[in-house]
DNA sequence: CAGTAACCGAGACGGTACGTCTTGTCTTCCT
DNA sequence: AGGAAGACAAGACGTACCGTCTCGGTTACTG
C-alpha cells in the first residue's frame, strides 16, 4: 500500500535557484547589503521578482543562503598550529585584520553584521566564516593537550571573544594597528 | 576691529531640536531602528522634513545624538568593585545580559547595531552605553593594582573582549543561560 | 446506436468544460468581469489553468461561451403582443430598467460592456440578451402588420436604437425614474 | 477681519498636472485604454508615480479628465442646420460613423467604453464627444419651430436613441454600410 | 523701523523599491 | 494524450519613504 504523499507539476528549478544565489553574491559584494534590492537581484538573474519570493521571505535569508553555499566568503581564516599557540593565534587575528582592513573588507564585514541583524543565521555563519570557529576550537584543545591553554578555559567562549573583538572594533569602525592583533591576544590570554 | 561674523534671522529652534530628538528616540525604543523613518519623526514631532534635513544628514546621526544625550540609554552597566574581579565581571555580565534578553532588549541592542552600520559613533556609544568603557577600564586598573589582574593585558583589548562577545551573541541571538556569563569571565580570564 | 467518429487518446473532457463555464459564470455573477481572473476561475473549476488555455484563448471568449450557454442570462425580455405597441415596448422597456437598476444589475451590464470590449461575440450576445432582437422585430412587424408602424421604419435599427439607449444609459450611470421609459418610447416612435 | 483659512506649503504643480494628462492623451491613443498604464503613464510624463495617485484615484478619472480638457476629442460632430432635418442628421451620423470605422476609430471608442466601466463621467463625456449633445438638442428643438418633428417627443431621449446605437454597433462590431446611416434616421424618425 | 535673510510647519515633487497579483507558457506527474 | 498542479519570466499594481524644493508665515538682526 503505497500512495506516499506526492507533489505534482513542476519541481523547483535548480537553474533559478542558483542564478538568484549568484545574482546575490555578485550583488552583495559589488554593492553591499544596504544596496542590494530584490528588484536588483531579480534583474541581475534574469528572474521574475515572485520566484525570490516564492522560495525565500527576505533579503536577510537570500544572504544567509549565499554563506551557507559559501558564495560570500572564498578565503577561510584558519589558525595555523605550529605548536606556539599566541604566535598562532596573532597571525590569524592579523589575517582576519588585513582582510576587514582591506578594500571593501569594512563594507563586507558591516553589510554581514546589518544582514546578522535582519537573519539570525546569518551572524552564526558571520562568526564561522571570520572566526573558522570548528578549526579555532580545535586549535585551543590542541593548546589544551599541549599545556599551553589551561583546561578550564571554557574553549567556545574564548572563541567568542576573540571574534567579538574584531566585530566590534568593525562596528565601531575603530582603526587597526600593527599591534592590535598583539595586544589582542594578550589581553585575552595573558601574554 | 572685527566685523564679528553674524547672522542675520532667527537662531535654530531649542523646541523643535528637543521635540525631534524625542520623537526619534520615542520612536526607536517603540518601533526598532528599521521602522524609523524621517517621515515619522517629523510627523511625531510636528516638524517639517526639512527642519531635520537642515540639521541631521541621516537616520543614523539622529540617532547617535540621541545617545549622547542620553536618551535612549537609561540604565548604565558599571562593574562593582568589591575586591574580586571575577565575581564582579561575572556580576556586571549578568547585568548586560540580563538586559539583553530582557522583553525588548534583543531588538534595543540589534537596533543599535543597525544604527552602528549607518553611523559610526552609534558603534562607539553602544560600546560604551553596554561596556561603560571607562568604569570597566577602571575596575581592571584596580584589579592590577591588586595583583588580581597581570599588568601585561592590554585593558581596552581586555574590554572589548568581553563586550564584543556580547555583541557577537546579540547578533547571532544565540540564547543565553545560567552559565553564560561565568564561562565567558573564566574563557578571557582564565579559570 | 450511432457510435462514430471516434479519436483515440484522451479526449476533451467535458467535464473540464463545463466545469470551467459555470465557474466563470458563477465568478462573474459575484465578483463581475474585472474581478474575474484566469487563475480564480481555474481554482474555482478544480482545474489546470493550461485547461483553460488550451481551449479558450481569452477571458472575453470564456465570457461569451458563457453568454452562448445561456449561464449568465437566465431573464428574457421578451415584449408582450398586447395589440398596443406604445404600452408593450413601455413595459418590455420597465422590464430592462428595472433589472439594470436592480441590486448587481448595473455592474452585471457595466461587465458585460467590459466582456464585449474583449470579445466581438459578447457584444452581440448583449444585445440579443438585453433586447431578446428577434422577439423585439417580431413585435415590430406585428405592429407594422397592424397599422401602428409606418412599413418604412428600419426594424433591426429601431431596435438598436432602443436598446443602444439604455446600453448608453448604463454606460453613463444616469439614473433611472419612472418616466424614463415612456420618454425614450414617445422620443422614438413619437408620441 | 483677517484669517483666512490659508494651507501653508506648496502648491500642486500645474507643470506635472498637465504633463500626466497629455501623456495620458498621447498613450491612450496610441496604445488603448487597455494597454494604458499608470506606470506608462507615469514615465512618459517624467513624473513620479505618487503624483499621479495623489491627485487621481484611478486610470479611469485621468481618462476622464482628459476628456474634459478636451484633450482626446478634438473633433465635434455638430450637426449642420439646413432646414431638412433628416439630411442634417444622415449626414451627421455618417460623420460619426466613418470617424468610428477610420483608422483607430474603433480602438478608440472601445477604449472610451471601457474607461466610461471604470469611470462614470467618461460615459457622459463619451455622449457629449459623440453626440456633441447640446448641439444636437439645439438641432432638434429648431426642428421642432420648423414643424419637422413633433413637439411631443423628448429630446434628450431621441438624441440618446441615435448615440445608443451608434456605441451599440460599435460594441458589437458589427460593419457599418453606405445606407447605415440613412436606415438608422428612418428608423427613428420615420421615413 | 523697514529690509531681509534664515528659520519654521507643511507638504508636493521625481524617484526607488517594496511585496502582491495576474498573465500566458512550461514542466512534471498522474490517469 | 489530456489534465491537475503549479513553477516560471514578465511586469503592473498601489504604498511607503527617500531627500529636495517650494510655499507662506515668523523671527531677529542690520542698516
Amino acid at each position: 500500500m503505497l500512495v506516499s504523499e506526492h507533489r505534482r507539476g513542476p519541481v523547483r528549478s535548480e537553474a533559478a535557484r542558483v542564478a538568484i544565489l549568484e545574482a546575490t553574491a555578485r550583488l552583495f559584494q559589488t554593492r553591499g547589503y544596504d544596496q542590494l534590492t530584490m528588484e536588483g537581484i531579480a534583474a541581475e538573474a534574469h528572474v521574475g521578482k515572485q520566484t525570490i519570493y516564492r522560495w525565500w521571505p527576505s533579503k536577510g535569508a537570500l544572504v544567509a543562503d549565499c554563506l551557507l553555499e559559501g558564495l560570500l566568503f572564498r578565503e577561510g581564516f584558519s589558525p595555523a598550529d605550529t605548536g606556539d599557540l599566541r604566535a598562532d593565534l596573532i597571525a590569524w587575528l592579523r589575517g582576519i585584520l588585513a582582510f576587514v582592513d582591506r578594500e571593501g573588507g569594512v563594507s563586507m564585514v558591516h553589510s554581514l553584521i546589518a544582514a546578522a541583524g535582519d537573519h539570525p543565521s546569518v551572524g552564526l555563519r558571520l562568526s564561522e566564516g571570520l572566526g573558522a570557529n570548528q578549526l579555532l576550537r580545535a586549535r585551543f584543545e590542541s593548546a589544551v593537550a599541549a599545556g599551553q591553554l589551561s583546561p578550564d578555559r571554557p574553549l567556545d567562549e574564548l572563541g567568542d571573544a576573540f571574534v567579538g573583538a574584531v566585530v566590534l572594533r568593525a562596528l565601531s569602525r575603530t582603526p587597526t594597528d600593527a599591534g592590535t592583533a598583539v595586544r589582542l591576544v594578550d589581553a585575552v590570554l595573558g601574554a
